[in-house]
DNA sequence: CAAGATTTATCTATCGGAAGATAGGCAACC
DNA sequence: GGTTGCCTATCTTCCGATAGATAAATCTTG
């Protein structure tokens, strides 16, 4: 992957990151990076386009990340609630999948099935390290909803204090 | 409050919480209410006085349905669990709260201040119905992600396993 | 190896359309 | 006769997308 292509791709996570699918366009993309809209889309020739792969590739780290966390022998809950707290934290941001997930009427199918992935990656994660599917579930809900109210409120606390009991 | 503010409002509301502010126009609604854009400029100036006005309402009759609930002796956890899942299940939608706030950085400050009171008031009830300021917090977090994943997963069951063992 | 052909990555320029917003007119009603 | 509510028409700006040019890099082949 170029060098482009990812910078291209990390200015439209963030800027999806902080305002959606439609809040953010080719032209902010191109002018993060430093070239002209019409080069965003030789890499990416749709905006949907464009958005899912950044999807897949957030879908993939995170998961990692988790699934990482779990193989050294970290408890599964809190594995993932570090990754939440960490996109908070160091990214200052909503989960990618939560902030393209709350409008997904919004989204053509292939960007909302990256969404849907994401879901089922994280739940299936949680239930293979050893919990029932409700509270997987739960877990995972709770996690997606501490960051989105944090995010709001412009508070990782309220991250801390959501989740605090989560077990 | 006149029947076509009314129309213009449900419109907004509807289009809003399945695709986020920047996921909804003034042709829309006026589409769907039947008039003229311009004619819905006349009753909401500007788009984020739309959206705040929606977002007030929404937030009012929200919050009223739940303390009803509560005043009515039903458990408060409960009682926002029923408000919630009605929110999903009678307008197939996601929460307007969330589908605003997890584009929070595409929003106007006087948007953004409803959201913020929208949680404010729901973490508030909860605590006024004899939760701690932390299970409340988590309380609000996991009905918010809960509806989340059961509407990007078009699906209400989710919801349910999500919050089944909430207390 | 060198020359020509092709591919890659970027640019400028532009298209058609949709967006939010405004001005001004017109009819109904108190 | 002013106020209310809606209209037509239009402005400017921005959007996603495309066409076509250009220069550099890479590959092909005699």
């Amino acid at each position: 992957m170029s060098e482009t292509v990812k910078a291209i791709m990390d200015a439209a996570e963030h800027r999806i990151r902080a305002a959606g699918y439609s809040g953010f366009s080719f032209r902010e993309i191109a002018a993060d990076v430093g070239v002209k809209s019409a080069s965003v889309h030789y890499h990416f020739p749709t905006k949907s386009a464009l958005a899912a792969a950044v999807a897949r590739r957030y879908n993939a780290r995170v998961v990692e990340k988790a699934d990482a966390a779990i193989a050294a022998g970290q408890d599964v809950v809190q594995a993932w609630r570090t990754v939440f707290r960490s996109a908070l934290e160091q990214d200052a941001r909503m989960c990618l999948c939560g902030s393209l997930g709350a409008t997904v009427g919004d989204l053509t199918p292939d960007v909302a099935q990256e969404v849907r992935q994401f879901f089922d990656a994280g739940v299936a994660s949680l239930v293979a390290g050893g919990l029932t599917e409700e509270c997987a579930a739960q877990v995972f809900a709770t996690l997606e909803g501490a960051i989105l109210m944090a995010s709001v409120q412009g508070d990782p606390e309220v991250f801390e204090h959501a989740t605090a009991h989560l077990r």
